[in-house]
DNA sequence: GATCAACCTGAGTTAAGTTCAGTTCAGTTT
DNA sequence: AAACTGAACTGAACTTAACTCAGGTTGATC
């Protein structure tokens, strides 16, 4: 396992800058219709400048997709670290899981639309080990909620089923909205977490 | 709304060979990683002859997602057809959208994968009408699980709750396994089935 | 004020999708 | 049987956007 060294910021460095347009453009546009001279042109550099900071457009976007993988894991576990009663853990987690910013939802949707990218093995020494980074955080992600799991039923707070399939489904309900919803849609973001913390909690106590 | 015409197979025609090793190639390697000549070496054709049939690589894309969501709308209007009881209805649903043979597996892949293609416009119209004709069908299916759940709802056998945010999270919930699933996997789909199933009752009718 | 590393650029290369200008083939007409 | 027709096909050329290269600028540090 190598471990991914987040670049310190030199003071003139343009990669946050190149982060934050390229989850705009990619989170709009979407990746591959967005062109990699477009992010340069919001950031204010020419195109090969990227080159300094990404080896590709890809490992852009995979830098992107560990960022919010990291961040997702990070709030579970503040968000669950002191609930006693699994129940409330639980709505917890899913709460947590939906309180995001708007530039969070594109960062989500983003990697929603990309998970495909984590199977496949990459040739440059860089986009690989930030594919295998992500590719853990998944695991991690995902041991997350099963764990949360496996600790509700061994207490007695859930019925016993296949942890680790229930898991992986809550997981994918809980995700499955990045794919639909707008802030500028109908449906506040607020309204949806209720629906999908009730309908948890019904999928995994009853 | 532009009908699309499904082009009548000349006796000649490798329009549905083609179909069928594009959804091979996509579904295995993904849509970005395969190159459109390996589509056509494997059929037998030079690559230029695949514009014969296709106007473009996301031309096929696009035409593999509307035929799976065709079969999709199809399989769930002969599965709940004769089903008096909301719940019996809901859980023939769900049985339906995982019978499926593995070349529906690798085209339910294709299209969750790219479920984000749909949204923005296209520049030629063959491409624009089979974009279309996908989103249209999009929303029929959305609308299959929302008059269920509504139906139900009016019936008394399921609590009230907004039909349309609680189908698209069933939705979504169901769709989410082709994220992960693989034939070759641990789990057999008989196995996520019958957790889905029991999932989505428990979700919409307790 | 020399040095070094970080940062940046314009010009050129590459790869994959696509277009073009025809050619082949199988069936139909005269 | 020869001419005709449209579907099916091809090799060569074109296009575009990602990427490489060889070198130039900047600014902090000694």
């Amino acid at each position: 396992m190598t471990r991914i060294v987040e670049p310190e910021a030199g003071p003139r460095s343009k990669r946050a800058a190149i982060l934050t347009a390229a989850v705009d453009c990619f989170g709009e546009t979407g990746f591959e219709a967005t062109k990699w001279s477009t992010v340069a042109e919001r950031v204010g550099i020419g195109q090969t400048a990227l080159y300094h900071y990404f080896e590709s457009k890809t490992h852009c976007l995979l830098t992107i997709m560990r960022l919010e993988l990291q961040r997702s894991h990070d709030r579970f576990v503040e968000a669950t670290k002191d609930a006693a009663d699994p129940v409330e853990a639980l709505r917890a987690a899913v709460r947590a899981a939906y309180d995001v910013s708007p530039q969070e939802v594109l960062q989500m949707r983003i990697l929603q639309n990309h998970m495909d990218l984590l199977s496949g093995s990459r040739r440059s020494k860089r986009e690989e080990d930030e594919r295998v980074a992500a590719r853990q955080l998944v695991q991690v992600v995902e041991r997350d909620w099963t764990t949360l799991l496996v600790k509700g039923m061994s207490q007695g707070s859930f019925p016993l089923r296949d942890a680790q399939l229930l898991g992986a489904s809550v997981l994918g309900l809980i995700v499955s909205v990045w794919r639909w919803y707008r802030p500028s849609g109908p449906t506040p973001l607020s309204e949806v977490s209720e629906l999908i913390e009730g309908a948890c909690v019904r999928m995994v106590a009853s």
